[in-house]
DNA sequence: AATTTAATATACCGAACGGTATATAATACT
DNA sequence: AGTATTATATACCGTTCGGTATATTAAATT
């Protein structure tokens, strides 16, 4: 592993430890087992080391996410290969989504708060043009679309978490029964 | 207002703002108007000041929600009464709230960590209890009991984000239609 | 009125913060 | 082989951190 793949790894770890605040540069290059100017070689200073983090993290999230978020005139289906990205994806990083989610309701100023906010959006974002698109083909849904993207992802990151807790196993049956019941009572 | 009021007021303010340990105690008191020492004279550390910030507002929330989630052989109209507390309390102590629900998945260490954790088992114990009273009444809800109380305040609190966001008015016809929508995927 | 107690301010502590100037070792290019 | 570039370390910068010793003012008690 690259020095630079060492600072990424120790900086993941302390910050899900200890939060970005309260974790100083040079406790992470003496974990890395380098100084800190080697830190600032790489990352320029401590918010291009989380921009670096979050980037090389979510670079595969984004990728599968764009692809199972378009809508192809079954909401369910949709529902479910997004279900699948996010857990699949929550399952092969857990320290680092486990970190991201502490991040997603964050103070509002800050590095964290810039770098992170731009990131839930544009799932948001997404997910609101998918019900969008859905409640064309559904005229019951109509209007609700971001509050449906909202309780969805809701839905679904409190899934993750009790994955976290050793509640359930985040399965593909999991994906389907989460999305089944939350559109069960979209349609009634 | 008193001094220690104008402290907390103050404090809920930047550690909301900015996140606690970005916050420095003399920035609190600086905003409060008063010295350092003051602070340390009402609340002894920066994990005192903490402390009452949240025993001091959870305080009515926890009366409420303690006679809201007792079971009584309807599970429907327990979620209901439970919604209806989370969106009144919300509603009331927005700023607080939303501070609250920032700090709900915060780092594994740290004064955040151990002052909140506890906080938050507190209310996912009562409901994983309520889920299990419940699952003798229906057979079909049996050994999901835990679940289902993760799932639910996953729901709850999404649905409180997005009264922030200004997409939901979070009235009492809201926590009918959120609980419906919930218990109607389980019941089916 | 005298005295104790609570509330506040000034000034300071050592430690840790993010960040950098400078020097050196290792690698890559010409 | 010599030169430029990249990667790393030592040592330091001014600032802010949480916290406190001391002194003074205001309020309550006797």
């Amino acid at each position: 592993m690259t020095t630079k793949e060492v600072l990424l790894q120790q900086a993941l770890i302390l910050f899900r430890k200890e939060g970005y605040d309260a974790t100083g540069v040079q406790k992470i290059a003496d974990a890395a087992g380098v100084g800190k100017p080697t830190l600032y070689h790489y990352f320029g200073n401590k918010r291009g080391l989380l921009n670096a983090l979050l980037s090389t993290h979510l670079e595969i999230f984004w990728k599968d996410f764009e692809t199972a978020v378009v809508y192809q005139h079954d909401i369910v289906r949709s529902l479910e290969s997004v279900a699948r990205v996010y857990f699949e994806f929550a399952k092969n990083n857990p320290e680092f989504y486990a970190w991201f989610l502490c991040m997603s309701n964050t103070p509002t100023e800050g590095d964290i708060h810039d770098e992170v906010l731009p990131l839930c959006e544009k799932q948001w974002t997404a997910l609101s043009e998918l019900f969008l698109a859905a409640s064309k083909d559904h005229g019951n849904m109509k209007g609700r679309h971001q509050r449906y993207a909202y309780t969805f992802l809701g839905i679904i990151n409190a899934s993750i978490q009790a994955y976290f807790n050793k509640m359930i196993k985040l399965n593909d049956r999991d994906a389907f029964e989460i999305c089944h019941q939350f559109m069960h009572g979209i349609f009634s």
